[in-house]
DNA sequence: TCCATATTTCAAATATCGGTGAAATATTGA
DNA sequence: TCAATATTTCACCGATATTTGAAATATGGA
């Protein structure tokens, strides 16, 4: 993913209501949930969500879809999952540091890197 | 890690020049480098990258120590890894599908997923 | 068609952010 | 101490972002 995306996308995160709007995608995969769904979860205005909803689209991280009177909102794993790549293996060059952090099984079965631990 | 720190973490990477700082001094370690090797290799004003490092500092990515008259920043693996494990781990909740996008190793060996990958 | 529901759009007010350059601070060495 | 270097602080200004509430649009059902 280019560098210009993954900003967008980070701002578009960096956002209270908008962080929680992910969390409360994520789960709900493909099927989403429908913008007044989604008002009444978080607790904000038709309005207020509406602007929310549109930087999140906007910055590729979420997907509508008209169903009846609804719009429906869900989460673009694609790009959530190319944003948290970005900043893995782009922007932290895959730092064992960094990995470990994450909790992900770290790959390093094909290099010999000394290893230097950081959590003593 | 807190919700309200990975907001803070979020808003300061948000940002082209603080994106590249972060970039610039994660292969450097420990080691970190001095303001002014920052301000030359991101060609910004001196001023400009201070009110930067402060945000990025004050979120907590990047660490200070002043060695002689220079200031020597360095990014902090620790919390640089705590922001995309709370991205993968409780933001995305692990998703398969979002997981799958980082390339890392997807630990399911302990579970009995379909695998429904994402990229055809 | 008329009404109720669901969502978006708009404009105005406010708040926050980012860039600039001058001045302030701190450190080193002559 | 003086001058040079390295960095931060400050005030100002314009650009963006966010909130709010009213109005507009679209849809489905009586």
């Amino acid at each position: 993913m280019e560098q210009s995306r993954v900003l967008k996308s980070l701002s578009a995160m960096a956002h209270d209501t908008r962080l929680e709007i992910v969390r409360l995608l994520v789960p709900h995969g493909k099927d989403g949930l429908a913008a007044g769904a989604i008002a009444e979860a978080i607790g904000v205005s038709a309005s207020g969500l509406s602007f929310h909803l549109s930087q999140l689209e906007a910055a590729g991280l979420l997907t509508s879809r008209k169903a009846s009177r609804h719009v429906i909102y869900a989460a673009d794993c694609k790009a959530l999952g190319g944003v948290i790549a970005y900043l893995l293996n782009d922007c932290c060059a895959r730092d064992p540091d960094i990995c470990a952090c994450t909790g992900q099984d770290v790959d390093m079965g094909h290099q010999d890197r000394q290893a230097h631990a950081s959590q003593p």
